[in-house]
DNA sequence: CAAAGTGTTCTAGTCAACTAAGACACTAGA
DNA sequence: TCTAGTGTCTTAGTTGACTAGAACACTTTG
């Protein structure tokens, strides 16, 4: 597992590092048993304080994700993605796709993320009732 | 133009309104001469302090997008997309297609954000050197 | 001119995120 | 048993995001 901290994104780090982990389990990374990072590596190796990575790591053990076992490691406790690997991966050669097409006809990162960002919208908007949960439509 | 705020995402709410606004000049819906909604609208509906949106429009103005007249309004000065709209629009259609895809194959929005989340970022790697500024790999 | 609507500034304060450095408690392995 | 590696806690402090409320300056319209 490898973290990567983006200190310009604006999302604090502890978040990042939430994301992450929820990330490689929904993509079957990481899968029940496997160890984190320790809290010294990743504070080694990022310079985030051990205090950060301790809320990250604290966050995801109270949604029952992790196991903190003290004098021994983090270690997963339940698996997120419930897809098969091979759908998973076949989605993902789609997309890749999809991206290079996107590139080729001009489009640069932030145009692809706008796109998306924007399909994605209109699809959760379509698909689900969110309204209330702290989202404010104006 | 409309704006989403949503408190609950960690984002701070002026960046949020920042990137809403990128996006719709990368997207084509909004574009030079266009005028953004006021400040005392946005506070008005989102319950966001003036000096929030302030702040947003302000970081907007510095990075040359959109001009601030006072007693008149905030209105947009350059464009961002340079891609031409129907070929956006294909581009469009095409990925809400493989988006249907996947949520037939099982997958919810955080699957799907995770899958696409992890193809940009395979993507950035490999076409551009992004290394250094201020993102830590681990 | 007057009024309404606009961006702008100010002061004061709260809260979350993060840093810093150290100490403690526990576990696994030599 | 000792030691290195682990998670955990404590205290103290800095910074940025945000709120609150008010006032000011300017433009447009009637």
């Amino acid at each position: 597992m490898e973290f990567r901290i983006d200190r310009s994104s604006g999302l604090p780090a502890y978040l990042q590092l939430v994301r992450q982990v929820r990330e490689a389990l929904r993509l079957g990374w990481l899968g029940p048993g496997d160890r984190l990072p320790t809290v010294r590596d990743v504070v080694a190796r990022s310079g985030v304080n051990a205090n950060t990575v301790l809320k990250a790591y604290r966050e995801l053990e109270l949604s029952g994700l992790v196991e903190a076992r003290q004098g021994s490691g983090t270690f997963i406790k339940a698996g997120l993605g419930s897809t098969d690997p091979e759908v998973m991966a076949a989605l993902r050669a789609r997309l890749a796709e999809w991206v290079r097409e996107a590139r080729e006809a001009g489009l640069d990162i932030e145009d692809i993320d706008a796109l998306v960002r924007s399909v994605l919208a209109a699809d959760e908007d379509g698909n689900q009732i969110t309204a209330g949960d702290g989202v404010a439509v104006l």
